[in-house]
RNA sequence: GCGCCUGUAGCUCAGUGGAUAGAGCACCGGACUUCUAAUCCGACGGUCGCAGGUUCGAAUCCUGCCAGGCGCGCCA
């Protein structure tokens, strides 16, 4: 066991067990970092009260039962009743030797979970937003993390291929011609296939009339609409994924399930629904009423989930993914990375699934995305007001790190510098998404994502250029770097004891569902590494065993940083 | 009107009910014959929106108020 908030939280545990009785064994001994030793356990104040003793008494009582030598250096009994602690210097360096020898890196393997994840869900023949990139990279990071944990994660890109927008788009396919130059937009530019359909739906009213045929063929199954309906998402799928391969997200066509898979489940809901009595007739629509969902005036706020003409709505369709999902999936958590507007109608779907008795033990998690500003707090858009293409928004990225790539390492050839300015521009756009808690809302800033300082991808991207230049230096291989890792300087002594905080940090993660605290937590081991840099020598120490010891903490830094820049899905290149 | 979210340093953001609330940027002062100075060190900077309450202890939990954002019947 490496982490030493795990292992002082048995220790206090039995100590109070053996201070105050076996009831007490299983109480929280509330261990927490301290700025005044490594940790401190603040049991003593939370319980005095009931143990009828002054908090100083209660910490006495607790620190003479307690058994640390082997892993502490110094207790102490300190302020109101705080015992802190401070970890040998042995004991961390032996905790970094495992890690070294430890592919996981600390991180246990949890109880394997079926854990379907809802993200990017992009429409089809239109542009991503800067919406879209967030869940998308949010979600990936999600799955990559809770797989690296042991889980069972099924990827669900619930596309939008469905609905009445589709009748025009299929009628402007055919004028079109589905090799034509217009057709392949949808490859590029999307919205400018989109923009087009619906220019003609709003001043042609011949065009008009067909489309919404269109869309009842397209509803009744006819052969040659659905032929074409077919071909928009081929070619649709082409744009997803070469923003997918450009955002280095781990969704391929295996993960598509886009709203039409449910079709065939609407009807049967609608049945199962009025049947148990949820679902009641109002206003010509078929809708759900939940106690406690009110809105304008008091009124009751129903889940349509069947529209006065007929047609099902996107609540019918959710509906159906928590279905499927529990029934097929077998799904112990449903993990939805959704904008957080869209909260309230997620929870009048959790609970109508949940009345409907189709939930079981299945927890559904709404991820919320806050929104992405503008520098001016507003949504991001362009100067003219309209939507800014994603596609465009990476480019400048990687444009941008190009740029600073090119000034500062002119002697590399232009292909390695391409390949850098790729992983940086990229990175630095993934992780100032994942670096800032999901659900607020946060400004995007080209300067600041590419900043080499802060919490940055970039600053994180050159903490392991660094640590790899050092072993090409020396022409040295990182996994012959073994050790024995001995701990005196005060940076190595920081620095090991960060990289026993991984796993625990992995775990937070998929518990809480935050990747924001892993880059909290590598970007910190970053800062340490970085102290650890200018005060020790690596190559140059002075003495062998020192020099074996200081390569295998800068070993264990460098598989830290990848391992947790892969689960957040950061590349790391080799040279910046 | 009802509901959800947010309010922390000039700016962007962290912050597990625990001691003196942190980081990055900006500003100021230092550090390159050195494993990548695109990196580091220090200083400055706070009535944690306001007011009550719970608690031994509140940025954190509860209530009220103020300000901003979003949502609230046939778009998704």
């Amino acid at each position: 066991m490496a982490d030493p908030q795990e292992v002082l939280a048995r220790r206090v545990q039995s100590a109070l067990g053996a201070a105050f009785g076996s009831e007490y064994a299983d109480a929280d001994p509330v261990i927490r970092p301290s700025q005044f030793a490594d940790f401190q356990a603040n049991v003593a104040l939370a319980l005095a009260k009931q143990l009828r003793r002054s908090p100083r008494d209660a910490a006495a009582a607790i620190v003479e039962h307690l058994d640390v030598s082997d892993v502490c250096r110094e207790v102490e009994i300190s302020g109101p009743g705080f015992i802190n602690l401070t970890l040998r210097d042995e004991w961390i360096a032996d905790r970094v030797q495992d890690l070294l020898s430890d592919e996981r890196l600390g991180t246990p393997v949890q109880e394997r979970q079926n854990i379907p994840i809802d993200y990017s869900a992009p429409n089809v023949a239109k542009e991503m937003h800067v919406g879209h990139l967030r869940t998308t990279v949010v979600g990936d990071a999600l799955a990559r993390t809770l797989e690296f944990l042991g889980h069972h994660v099924i990827r669900q890109n619930h596309i939008g291929d469905w609905g009445t927008p589709f009748g025009m788009l299929i009628e402007h396919l055919l004028e079109v011609g589905e090799d034509s130059a217009d057709a392949a937009l949808l490859k590029s530019d999307p919205n400018a296939f989109y923009q087009a359909a619906r220019a003609k739906f709003d001043g042609d009213e011949d065009f008009a009339t067909r489309a919404r045929r269109r869309v009842v063929a397209l509803q009744s199954g006819d052969a040659e609409t659905l032929r074409l309906w077919h071909d928009l998402i081929e070619l649709s799928k082409i744009y997803f994924n070469r923003i997918y391969d450009r955002l280095d997200v781990t969704l391929t066509d295996d993960d598509l399930a886009g709203e039409s898979t449910y079709n065939d489940m609407l009807g049967p809901i609608c049945d199962e629904l009025s049947e148990k009595g949820l679902a009641v007739v109002s206003d010509g629509a078929l809708c759900v009423f939940l106690d406690g969902f009110t809105g304008r005036e008091g009124k009751p706020v129903p889940l349509i989930i069947r529209k006065s003409d007929g047609g099902y709505g996107y609540a019918t369709t959710d509906l159906a993914t928590i279905k499927y999902r529990v029934e097929q999936l077998k799904a112990d958590r449903i993990v939805y990375v959704i904008g957080a507007p869209q909260s309230l109608h997620l929870r009048m779907v959790y609970e109508t699934a949940r009345q409907a008795g189709w939930l079981g033990d299945a927890e559904p998690i709404h991820v919320q995305i806050g929104n992405v500003l503008g520098s001016d707090g507003k949504i991001l858009r362009t100067r003219s007001g309209a939507p800014i293409r994603l596609m465009a928004l990476l480019d400048e990225a990687v444009e941008r790190a190009s740029a600073v790539v090119a000034e500062t390492r002119p002697e590399l050839d232009e292909q390695t510098r391409a390949a850098i300015a790729r992983d940086v521009g990229i990175g630095a756009v993934k992780y100032a998404d994942l670096s800032i808690a999901h659900d607020t809302e946060y400004v995007f800033d080209f300067d600041r994502m590419l900043a080499l300082n802060g919490n940055t991808g970039p600053y994180l991207q050159y903490a392991v250029a660094r640590i790899r230049s050092i072993f090409r230096r020396g022409g040295l291989d990182p996994a012959q770097a073994t050790g024995p890792v001995l701990v005196t300087e005060p940076a190595e002594r920081a620095l090991a004891l960060r990289l026993l905080g991984f796993g625990p940090t992995v775990v937070q993660v998929g518990d809480t569902l935050e990747p924001h605290r892993l880059c909290a937590y590598l970007f910190d081991l970053a800062q340490a590494f970085t102290a650890f840099y200018e005060a020790c020598p690596v190559l140059k120490a002075e003495r062998d065993d020192v020099r074996a010891s200081r390569l295998a903490l800068t070993a264990a830094t460098l598989s830290t940083l990848v391992k947790g820049l892969d689960l957040l899905g950061v590349r790391a290149p080799e040279q910046m």
